[in-house]
DNA sequence: CGCCGATTGTTCAAACTTGAACTTTATAGG
DNA sequence: CCTATAAAGTTCAAGTTTGAACAATCGGCG
């Protein structure tokens, strides 16, 4: 049912992929920051860390949601520094592991994210009510084959161990981490 | 060829849609961020400007480029700035209308931007190299009917003079500008 | 002309983010 | 036990980003 649009488009269709995700994210971005603000006085990291807290497994470490939440673990540090000063999320280190942390949302985090998590899902289906129940799996399905695809191209780039070595580096994907 | 997915999902399908979408730009922007500071020395902030620029209509004003690229006018101020230092743009006032500047690049951007625009597209062929022409052509349409469909949210939301005054402003959907 | 409201861009504090260097702790191999 | 290496978090400077207040300019209208 869907037919293809032939349109003239710059660059590649990968480039023309790029530019639209990165719009349709950013306006929806905009939205959500903006209500979050007004609603609930948080910002879209804060709320982010906090819905990954949520989300099993229980009492992720620090380091786990900077991999879930493709940040920086220095971002981590300073979000969970914030948010554990205003008594949303606490702390507590592994008793086996001196080095690990593992963070755990407080009675009054539980509280507010289960205000927000309704809303949240509300703007979002706002946002998108112009979209059929076609439209909106057909682009699920999508996204989850780029998603899937994109992981493992990040795999790829990320553990040296596999290939590297007999590259040549060409301009670019250089990479070190 | 597409056969719809019934997998478990948590919470309703436009969240199961933001969160990927979330994910895939996230994935790609460390990619493009870490490649564009190998290969040219450049933040993704200052690409994505040059690029703007670059692009028709020629010599956009500053309040142009803060609406294209969906980030705030002060924001714009501090990269044209940056831009400026380094001698890749240049402003020129407009002859009749004082408050306005336009951007252009520079001899020297001109040059480095047709420098990295190939090493771009070919950066973003690679992330996705796993997906068919097909796949990719369904997710440029999903994405184009996503991205309208915002479109048109935004400005119902951001344009106070059609809607609005009967509203009942339900918790969130606020919006200030 | 002179005022009012709208538009364009600037400024600034607070927050977020990266990337790299660093500290602390754990683990594996001599 | 000792040492090297790795892993988990922290720190910090530089840059990005927002949002709000502000200054400057323009346009219309009396």
């Amino acid at each position: 049912m869907v037919r293809k649009e032939r349109a003239r488009r710059a660059g590649s269709i990968e480039t023309g992929v790029w530019l639209r995700l990165l719009s349709c994210t950013n306006i929806i971005l905009r939205h959500l920051r903006r209500n979050l603000k007004d609603a609930f006085a948080l910002t879209m990291p804060r709320f982010d860390l906090l819905a990954q807290v949520a989300r099993p497994p229980l009492g992720p470490s620090l380091g786990e949601l900077s991999r879930k939440l493709l940040v920086t673990k220095g971002n981590i540090t300073d979000i969970v520094a914030r948010l554990e000063a205003v008594e949303l999320i606490e702390r507590r280190r592994d008793d086996a592991d001196g080095r690990i942390q593992y963070v755990f949302l407080t009675s009054s985090g539980r509280k507010l994210l289960d205000e927000i998590l309704p809303v949240h899902d509300k703007w979002l289906k706002d946002l998108m009510q112009e979209l059929s129940r076609d439209e909106l799996e057909t682009l699920y399905d999508a996204l989850g084959v780029l998603k899937a695809a994109l992981k493992r191209m990040d795999q790829r780039v990320t553990e040296p161990e596999l290939a590297l070595e007999g590259e040549e580096g060409e301009a670019g994907m250089r990479v070190s981490r």
